[in-house]
RNA sequence: CGGGGCGUAGCGCAGCUUGGUAGCGCGCCUGCUUUGGGAGCAGGAUGUCGCAGGUUCAAAUCCUGCCGCCCCGACCA
């Protein structure tokens, strides 16, 4: 490709509304554009990447046995009625109509077509298992969209999704995916880790994450220091402490303490001479509509996924002000357990509490000693808050790290969710009808790609690993002006593409200084810089973007070692992380 | 949806408080010079000042409504 040509518009100013820096480098690379609120052009440079991977996707997909397909992006009500997610998905979901006024959404994801194409033409368990896959646009209407291509609402992922006759089986397709999975993200260049997830709406009994280490990540992770252990910080288990005897414990005298307008755990403890260990926090949320309280230490957070988990419901939000008021009969600020009307669950944490300080269910009133049993009752106790530094490994006990990253990949064990609900099922060995069992498997095309760039960019820009760089060199004569530097560039160009290398050729008639920065802008992995005095002797110059290493190489010599140094950097499908295959 | 902010040339911004018909840098076009890390000089083009309504002799500027975008929160493969 000649860059003279290319539709490659670089921006050498930071835009203003990009915040995090892939966003800020792929807008200045001019691989994207955005036409609407998370909804982005791909440029030719960006596409080019995203082709790239697509292409790693496809080719670790069918290794691993699956099949392409391509689904409607267009999906009619029923299908979701059936499966009931045109109730519980919410605003995410993108509904409209048609001129004959029947309902349809955009697909944010494929399960309930896939199984409505499966269940009509898999019968029998000889043609199972199988496991599609396809390449396609999604669309969630996002709250809010960011980070350019890394929330965006219209959207490129890889989806795949398994079916098989019996549990074994279904444990098989996970595993094939979970390998094929560390082998993409390894030959991508990627630095990441799957961990233990919540399956949140896709819903599903198990599932792990594929996480691209980052610290502009939206996720928080958690990892054991000693095992294997590592979940998303939303799944994170944490071990009950030890149940202790407090029988020795005196229960104090309750006793009510007035508090004037002392609301937060700060003020409390300041005002009480308590330390946050000593209080117990009750936050109210609304369950689908219906008030349950929450009660954890001071000290800790309540993990709100955790309690949907265990309460078993769609929505969970705290409890506007009303709600407080009508079950604690006081303004927010000054719940607590004793007299409150309504289901109370607390955290783990609390099953050794005594002698504990809660709000009064009264204005500016504070409890001293409240004691459960005695003053109120716990409906159960269940491991409902966010892990912290201070918690150990739920598997080993050892010390728990704590890293953000960028989901990137999410595999999941659906069970027989969409096959039940839908129907789809199978006569197994005896003639007897049987239930499949799925799985699905996703990953972002267009987030890996901004995850990619989060990973490896300096302070002049994208740094491609070679096997999804947009080209694999440029050549940069560093005056198109200059007849010798010109045609010798013309002849590396010509024997280069002629050789197979995905090769641009900087022909602009640019300064050379703007050539290097756009070179460096957009990341190519190696450049080819010509200039007069090197090739008077002969020879060219060949920098390296990651390292910034400069050979000096005859010019008879270079195409071999460029063919050397491609096929090296392109090797990450044999190193370290890959899968086990 | 709640809170905050922004919308002026392709990009980044000033001008708005105190109304008088729009400016800077980069980019773009022409010419000359220059040519190894975002060149210099000279000349030039480019604006429904987000949209609609109102106040006024006069609105980018004041008022009202709407739209779009960004940030924080709630939400989320």
């Amino acid at each position: 490709m000649r860059y003279s040509e290319m539709f490659l518009p670089t921006e050498r100013e930071v835009p203003s509304d990009a915040e995090v820096i892939s966003h800020q480098l792929m807008l200045r690379a001019g691989m994207i554009r955005k036409l609407s609120a998370g909804v982005y052009c791909y440029l030719p440079l960006g596409y080019r990447v995203i082709r790239k991977v697509e292409q790693i996707i496809r080719e670790e997909m069918n290794r691993a046995g699956a099949q392409e397909v391509f689904l409607p992006m267009v999906q009619p009500a029923e299908l979701w009625q059936e499966s009931g997610r045109w109730e519980h998905y919410g605003k995410e979901l993108l509904r409209f109509r048609d001129r004959h006024d029947r309902e349809y959404c955009l697909g944010p994801t494929h399960e309930e077509v896939i199984t409505d194409l499966v269940r009509h033409e898999l019968k029998t368990y000889r043609q199972l298992p199988k496991n599609l896959y396809q390449i396609q646009t999604k669309f969630r209407d996002e709250i809010r969209p960011r980070f350019g291509v890394m929330r965006s609402r219209e959207f490129g992922m890889k989806d795949a999704y398994s079916f098989d006759a019996d549990e074994e089986g279904a444990e098989i397709s996970y595993s094939k995916m979970f390998e094929a999975y560390k082998r993409i993200f390894s030959r991508c260049g990627l630095k990441f880790r799957p961990v233990e997830a919540d399956s949140g709406t896709i819903g599903g009994s198990f599932s792990h994450e594929f996480m691209v280490m980052a610290d502009s990540g939206e996720d928080g992770l958690v990892f054991c220091s000693s095992c294997s252990y590592a979940a998303n910080l939303e799944k994170a288990e944490v071990h009950p402490p030890e149940k202790e005897n407090l029988d020795a414990v005196e229960e104090l005298p309750l006793t009510e303490v007035h508090t004037p307008d002392i609301r937060t755990i700060e003020e409390v403890c300041a005002f009480l001479g308590v330390s946050p260990r000593e209080i117990v926090k009750t936050m109210i949320f609304s369950a689908d509509g219906k008030p349950v309280a929450v009660l954890v230490r001071g000290d800790e957070e309540v993990n709100e996924i955790k309690v949907r988990n265990y309460l078993g419901c769609d929505e969970l939000e705290l409890a506007m002000d009303d709600i407080i008021e009508a079950i604690t009969g006081a303004p927010r600020g000054f719940a607590g357990a004793v007299g409150l009307r309504g289901r109370i669950i607390a955290d783990n944490t609390l099953i050794n509490m005594r002698n504990v300080v809660m709000g009064a269910n009264k204005e500016d009133y504070h409890l001293r000693n409240a004691n459960p049993g005695r003053d109120f009752q716990i409906e159960a106790f269940a491991d409902l808050k966010i892990a912290r530094e201070t918690d150990d490994c739920p598997r080993c006990g050892k010390a728990l790290s704590f890293a953000r990253g960028i989901e990137v990949g999410h595999v999941f064990k659906l069970g027989t969710k969409y096959s039940k609900a839908m129907e789809a099922v199978f006569l197994d060995r005896n003639g007897k009808e049987q239930t499949m069992i799925m799985g699905c498997y996703g990953i972002g095309t267009g987030r890996t790609v901004a995850a990619c760039i989060e990973q490896n960019n300096d302070e002049n820009g994208i740094v491609w690993p070679m096997p999804i760089a947009p080209f694999h060199v440029i050549i940069t004569p560093v005056n198109m002006n200059d007849s010798a530097l010109a045609e010798a560039a013309e002849r590396l160009y010509g024997s280069f593409a002629a050789g197979g290398f995905e090769v641009l050729l900087d022909d602009r008639d640019e300064r050379a200084g703007v050539k290097f920065k756009d070179a460096d802008l957009i990341g190519i992995p190696i450049r080819v810089t010509i200039g007069p005095k090197k090739l008077a002797e002969g020879k060219v110059e060949i920098r390296l973007r990651d390292t910034g290493e400069v050979t000096a190489v005859p010019l008879e010599e270079v195409e071999n070692y460029i063919r050397k140094l491609i096929s090296g950097k392109m090797n990450l499908e044999n190193s370290g992380s890959a899968g086990s295959e």
